[in-house]
DNA sequence: CGAGATTCATGTGAAGTATACCTTTAGGCTTAA
DNA sequence: AAGCCTAAAGGTATACTTCACATGAATCTCGTA
């Protein structure tokens, strides 16, 4: 084994971690106690309750600003009704799908197909009609008399791409059950999302609604060293760097999770770096990283064609002068590149479709515009500190001439 | 000078096509009685 | 004759293409003051 490698290891095992569990500050982590949304939790247990009596619950539509808590306090409350239900042998069933996740759920055979597939039934990912998989997932859950709760979160992404006729379906098959029940909780970022809803689909999804505000400062750092206690060993952050964390956090509309990566991935700085202490310094390093990581993520998951896309967005832009680029001159770019690399190029329709796409994912920032007589067209820009955009860079630069 | 028409470059919707994958069906081959 | 395997037929979802029309403000045109 490399020698250099070993001592990595080695001096990893002898250095003291500055964590006691680091779980705690991940973002799958449920905590005991869910700070500051009492008001919100009893309101949907509330709601929820009649499910332990096998009677259907209302449907619930939740909306809030990311980080304010939503997912967390929904899943909160279904490991607690799913402990009680199994304790007094309820059939009570909670399935949690997350719509914006590509390839799972985000056209209307695939979250059919990813729920039947809950179920435990083989759904291949197409080729079947879309009515046999309802089929299939209805008799399976009218098999047994038993209540499920549907979670949908970022239910507005779905509907976007998939149209709110789906959910209209979804919300009426409890007429076609004979014995099993289905209630929905639409969870959705966008607090105007309803609006534009069909009025029927609005009115069946929202018995009830559920409105999470964002966390102020204060309740951010409560928060933070509540999860800091249980995440961090003793005397291990610095006097100031929870309310750092708070504070970049309330700044963008109070968003918990942000605050909490902050934390987390500062810890992981300070710990790399050989530090006792997690520092303010470690805290303003990890606001760099975080952003980077995300984007990265995204950028490596893309297919090819949007990795294509994107680099050659990157390209234009720093040609360009006010570093803003229109779609005609990525998309002849784009040809290039594709001739280059040896992609089959697409059409400019697809390819403007792509740029929404990244548009919506955060990458880039496009924007339809109108210059009057030179015609119209999307204004495309980046948001990315340079030193991501460098990053990102050399990534699909890695990915494309391979 | 100003209202309305024109224009450009691309957005956007609808319909069609290619591909990948599915089930069903029919035929052919093997096997066992 | 029954059973099993394979290949063809017929069907679907998805990503993409093709076609055609929609947009919307800068610019042009032309009648009027």
């Amino acid at each position: 084994m490399n020698k250099e490698i070993n001592n990595i290891f080695e001096q990893f095992l002898q250095k003291e971690s500055l964590f006691k569990d680091k779980k705690a500050l991940q973002s799958t982590y449920i905590p005991d106690e869910i700070k500051h949304r009492d008001i919100q939790i009893t309101q949907i247990a509330n709601i929820l309750a009649p499910a332990l009596r096998m009677e259907k619950p209302s449907n619930i539509f939740v909306y809030g600003k990311p980080g304010t808590g939503k997912t967390l306090s929904i899943r909160y409350l279904a490991e607690q009704m799913l402990t009680l239900a199994d304790n007094k042998k309820i059939p009570l069933k909670i399935i949690y799908l997350n719509c914006k996740l590509k390839k799972i759920a985000d056209t209307e055979y695939r979250l059919i197909a990813q729920l039947a597939r809950e179920f435990g039934k083989e759904i291949p990912p197409t080729g079947l009609p879309t009515d046999e998989v309802y089929n299939v997932f209805f008799q399976t859950i009218d098999g047994e008399k038993q209540i499920i709760l549907l979670i949908l979160d970022e239910i507005d992404r779905l509907v976007e791409k998939a149209g709110d006729e789906l959910i209209y379906n979804l919300t009426r098959v409890n007429t076609d059950l004979k014995q099993a029940q289905m209630s929905f909780i639409g969870v959705s970022n966008n607090l105007v999302f309803s609006n534009n809803l069909d009025p029927r689909v609005k009115s069946s999804l929202s018995e009830e609604e559920v409105v999470f505000p964002p966390y102020n400062a204060i309740q951010l750092q409560d928060i933070l060293k509540r999860r800091a206690s249980e995440a961090f060993k003793e005397e291990v952050i610095e006097e100031g760097v929870i309310q750092k964390c708070a504070a970049y956090a309330a700044r963008e509309h109070g968003d918990a999770r942000r605050a909490i990566d902050l934390l987390r991935v500062a810890g992981e700085i300070a710990e790399r770096k050989g530090d006792k202490k997690i520092t303010m310094k470690s805290v303003d390093e990890a606001e760099d990283t975080i952003e980077r990581d995300k984007v990265i993520e995204i950028v490596k998951t893309q297919p090819k064609q949007f990795q294509a896309t994107l680099y050659t967005v990157l390209l234009n832009k720093n040609n360009a002068k006010n570093k803003i680029v229109d779609t005609g001159t990525v998309y002849e770019t784009y040809r290039d590149l594709c001739a280059k690399v040896g992609l089959r190029p697409l059409t400019q329709r697809r390819v403007s479709d792509i740029i929404a796409e990244l548009d919506m994912l955060g990458v880039i920032n496009a924007k339809v515009i109108s210059k009057g007589r030179f015609g119209r067209t999307r204004e495309i820009s980046l948001l990315l500190p340079s030193n991501v955009e460098q990053k990102i860079k050399k990534i699909l630069e890695e990915d494309l001439f391979s």
